[in-house]
DNA sequence: CGATTTCCTTCACCTTGGTTAGGCCCCGAG
DNA sequence: CTCGGGGCCTAACCAAGGTGAAGGAAATCG
């Protein structure tokens, strides 16, 4: 993969083949107007009508909501390549938040030139939905995770981060950057943080991953899918098991 | 409402003003073909590649995923109106499960169909896109919903579909038909059918709901939002809290 | 009409994970 | 260097809800 190649692109492409002349669009879009963020802030607040599209370039973020006993629900990890509110020109106002969990670069795109692209770029158009099909994938995912018990739970997620970070090149050698304390992680699969400590420990006992300095080693993908009942089909990833790239690794190993 | 009108007429009236021209196309493109589907028959089958576009015209449905453990977890509920595959064109395959709760009757359509309309029809095309994000938003509730007690996440779930059911006329008076047993609600909220009838039991003795029959009625809308932390915006219905319903009903009071 | 199946209900027991609280370590600020 | 805060870890206790079993009501079907 190509890692001086916009995030967006690299996204997209794991699902469409990008004409040159879309590729061109999506870099211009994104390069007109970068911000940062701190971790912790909110990108988005609930309740807002953003009058830009905001588009993760670097860093990771959530979606929450809050419960009215004060309690905060994770519905949704955003990593580079992740639109915040892609529906700005369909739906009025925001009904979560979005909050930086690690610095971020964001790019605000004009809500107006998404709708040159959608009567224009078709292939462009189908990957943009594509996109908001996967996320809704993810989120019946998260549902179903919901009930499991809270170390399938755990690796379940886990493996989520890992194949959609892997799909847009952030893994290297089954590592990535996992900017999350262990509350963050509670918050997202409704664990309270002294069970997922409890959790990450057995995961760590049992030789699944290694969890140090943000960082994320799984050593045996297979194994943690295994113990989180992971199948990678619902992210629709037309690049997951490309067969080309199975057969060198396993060279390699 | 006009209860003769195509029901994802009016489902989509709550959302955008539709022309004449617009009806018409959504008239022609549901009535060519329709079929039948018995209760607890599949609509379709987890990783099918459906050649048409399911849409529930009456009776009830659900997503559904299965765990590796055999448990069903129900992922949304399908009641006229509702798509349950607007997306074949983009995403390959299925990766959940769609089955009839109640007797469904459904419509058919014919996939390049849609494609004309997202060519030519601006109006509808946003407005499908509407229907589609606020399917994601459900799901999002869904995710909060399962870090609920058992009795507020029941409470939750039932306002939900109190007012899905009323944005399409189909409450009369505080009731619905809710054609559901207390296994396939226990699958939605995941939990057993023993806890699931605790807590129905526990919204009847303090007079939130009842339920016989396959009715529900619920006799004080607001007293159960607020058992359930229920706030209708994340529905984004152009009608919630139309002025001149409310203070019809206050009236009547 | 009776038979069968499905659904509802209740009970006793037990597991998972929440809660509260406290100690530790590391890092940055003063 | 010291202080303080945030994140991590552990322990003891407890409650929500799961499990399995079994009786009863109700709908369905022949």
């Amino acid at each position: 993969m190509n890692m001086t190649e916009n995030v967006l692109i690299r996204k997209l492409e794991g699902y469409a083949q990008l004409s040159d002349d879309d590729k061109r669009v999506i870099r211009e879009l994104c390069g007109e107007n970068v911000g940062k963020v701190a971790a912790h802030r909110d990108i988005i607040r609930d309740g807002a009508t953003p009058d830009h599209i905001h588009l993760i370039l670097e860093g990771w973020a959530a979606r929450y909501k809050l419960l009215p006993d004060g309690a905060r629900q994770i519905t949704a990890f955003l990593i580079p390549g992740d639109f915040c509110d892609l529906h700005v020109t369909v739906l009025a106002e925001m009904d979560h938040g979005i909050v930086a969990l690690a610095p971020c670069k964001v790019a605000y795109l004009d809500a107006k030139v998404l709708d040159e692209i959608t009567s224009k770029h078709s292939t462009l158009t189908k990957a943009l939905w594509w996109m908001t099909l996967v996320d809704e994938a993810v989120l019946r995912q998260w549902v179903v995770n919901g009930r499991r018990r809270a170390i399938p739970a755990l690796a379940h997620l886990l493996c989520e981060l890992h194949q959609r970070m892997k799909s847009i090149g952030l893994v290297d050698d089954r590592v990535f950057e996992l900017p999350l304390t262990q509350e963050e992680l509670a918050d997202a699969t409704g664990m309270s943080s002294v069970h997922m400590n409890r959790t990450i420990q057995s995961l760590r006992e049992r030789g699944l991953i290694e969890f140090r300095m943000k960082k994320l080693r799984i050593p045996d993908v297979q194994a943690l899918a295994k113990t989180g009942g992971f199948d990678d089909s619902y992210l629709h990833l037309r690049t997951t098991h490309r067969p080309s790239e199975e057969q060198h690794l396993q060279l390699e190993a």
